[in-house]
DNA sequence: ATCCAATTTTAGATGTATTCTAAAGGCATG
DNA sequence: CATGCCTTTAGAATACATCTAAAATTGGAT
């Protein structure tokens, strides 16, 4: 565990917004400033086959998510916003039987527009 | 309408296995082997434009979808095979609630490993 | 059939995200 | 202090996607 390491995940555990890699590179970066971009993505990816993050695609871009239980996303199709979802109504999803596949995860994804878009929308409406 | 788009438009029409762009550029160019990826790119955005088609995105590909009913996905992650899922129990669903955003669809993505790979790692293993 | 304007296609350059590589650096152990 | 192992670095290389400008094609008017 190197300082390096350290930030990139404490990035990931402080923030809620699924920063791309290239996001956590620019926050690693302004505390470690000579940090390079291959660290970042050789950690995530360690991180990745450990199992301690998840990754979520979007618009071609891979964002990283530190929520390894189980959850669903909220995705706005305006601002490209992740947002996970903790709601009851998850866990009223058993798993389906699909073809003579074995299924091991299922994973809801909502897509809408975000409250903030909406309201800027409202604002340049009116 | 072109030669080379209509042969875009069957391409996809044809196909159930959810080609990537380039995966469609192969196929184009066999009977139009002079067709270059932009019109490839081009046209398979007009058509996400024009709502004909869909996008998955598995593993950093983009991969397109011919199918636009609301339906939901099995990703084997071991091949990466992406599947349409005609399940009944695909409307069971309901939107979901999600803060105070506008919700407009869901989609289930089911993940696990396909019947093909299960065949092969059993016929590897014995 | 010919011309013209508008659209499409092409090849290659460019852009963006990610991975690879080779050299340098750090750190524990002998 | 030397050694070996692992990490980091910077930049090159790769992969996927988009952009650009010129050439080709289309359909409509004459």
């Amino acid at each position: 565990m190197t300082p390096q390491r350290r930030a990139i995940v404490d990035c990931l555990a402080a923030t809620r917004v699924h920063p791309t890699a290239d996001e956590v590179f620019a926050d690693v970066n302004s505390r470690f400033p000579m940090t390079s971009r291959a660290t970042v993505y050789n950690t995530l990816n360690l991180l990745l086959d450990a199992h301690l993050v998840n990754i979520v695609e979007e618009a071609g871009l891979k964002r990283f998510d530190p929520n390894i239980e189980p959850h669903h996303h909220f995705i706005c199709s305006i601002c490209g916003m992740v947002e996970d979802i903790e709601s009851p109504e998850k866990d009223q999803l058993t798993l389906l039987n699909v073809g003579n596949h074995v299924v091991e995860s299922m994973q809801i994804t909502v897509r809408g527009k975000c409250a903030a878009c909406i309201n800027r929308g409202i604002r340049a409406d009116g």
